[in-house]
DNA sequence: GCCGAACCTGAATGTTGACTCATGTTTCAA
DNA sequence: TTGAAACATGAGTCAACATTCAGGTTCGGC
């Protein structure tokens, strides 16, 4: 209901970015200021004016590139959504099969947590910000991967089992270790951290049925 | 620095709940109250007045019990903390070995998360509100469940390996399927999800090595 | 060297909501 | 019965922003 914004060309709803290099600039900066002031105060912290400051610009001109606090914040969201799919998959890009995928997988997740601290704490907190996007991010997320696991799976290199509830452990582990090695802990060491995590997820908590192992 | 609250014989720095019968009634409508609220708006979004209009008191009364709106909060996630390790420890009590009380754990974890659905979100976003409570609520979790762990290892009922990474990604593991399984989709089979859950802990994603399965 | 579009600005506005406090009311031990 | 401790109350205070707006400034094509 109430879909009546006037022009009829735009279906879109609105866009339009800015139309010179100086613009363009200036939306970057806030992006930015924005990215750390909410990854590091949070947005409820967060003031418009501290953006701006930051962003070395005027109060005002903040509304000129953004209707709303939630609405950069939800930009936000969907910058790192890309950003982090675009990591992944590149670390992933020639693996071998999908058990090697995974261990490459978490390994670059946790290292990208690391040098996006801030985007991080915001798609975090976006579970309480803006609730729609943090959903769209983890089903973006899911589905491509839904779709390596199920295809994996009938190729045999994996086990059988619930893609979807796979899926959910399996972020729920990496996000976890993201937080906890990645955020809390940076100095921990990034290497055995992935390592030990991908064995778990690969072969399970079930002791070794023989524990020779030849090389 | 600065510590002179005045009398010497209160060491625990103020304390002191209700003194009468009618003290302790209207706390607990207050605690009720505020879990409800928070669960259901969030933090920001929910004034005192919510609070005490749902628990049927005056506005003022909510600062004859508690200091600031982040007190009841923190307050609540401690709650929440020790309700849902009694819940596990419940439901673990009698399991004959390690594995079996993973899987045992999971699905209590999920049942009681749908129960308790509120307090739950309260939980995580205690993460922005009151990030030392949340920390100690995974502080004293992982604590427990890390000397599970190791136990276990030792006696040989898991394989080896760090107990740390592993305890992380099983709270992970647990806490996304909570999320999507017991608050987002509350409709879901919790038994056929705790099953492949904990399928996946135990056994990872490796293609099983023999497919012969007796019994 | 001119014009309109694009961009910039920060004082002013208006709302919201946590917290205070002066004033009751209830309870209960003596 | 009584007085004081415990509890209850809600109008009023006050600071903190998000957002607006009316008035600039800069830029690129001509």
């Amino acid at each position: 209901m109430s879909q009546h914004s006037g022009s009829a060309s735009e279906l879109s709803e609105e866009k339009a970015g800015p139309k010179t290099e100086r613009g363009r600039r200036t939306l970057r900066r806030l992006l930015d200021a924005a990215g750390e002031e909410f990854g590091q105060r949070g947005f409820h912290e967060t003031a418009i004016s501290h953006i701006t400051q930051r962003a070395g610009v005027g109060l005002g001109t903040f509304y000129v590139y953004f209707k709303s606090k939630e609405e950069v914040f939800r930009a936000l969201v969907a910058d790192m959504g890309a950003r982090t799919r675009h990591a992944l998959s590149e670390s992933v890009k020639d693996a071998p099969n999908r058990l090697e995928a995974e261990r490459l997988g978490i390994r670059a997740y946790l290292e990208f947590v690391r040098t996006h601290k801030s985007l991080y704490r915001v798609v975090m907190e976006a579970q309480f910000v803006a609730p729609e996007a943090y959903r769209a991010y983890y089903r973006v997320f899911s589905d491509a991967y839904g779709q390596q696991l199920s295809q994996a799976a009938k190729r045999g290199e994996i086990s059988d089992g619930d893609t979807d509830v796979r899926v959910w452990v399996l972020m729920g582990a990496s996000t976890f270790l993201g937080l906890k090695f990645g955020v809390w802990e940076d100095d921990a060491d990034v290497n055995a951290v992935s390592e030990a995590a991908a064995d778990l997820m690969i072969n399970g908590l079930a002791p070794r049925a023989n524990k020779g192992d030849a090389s």
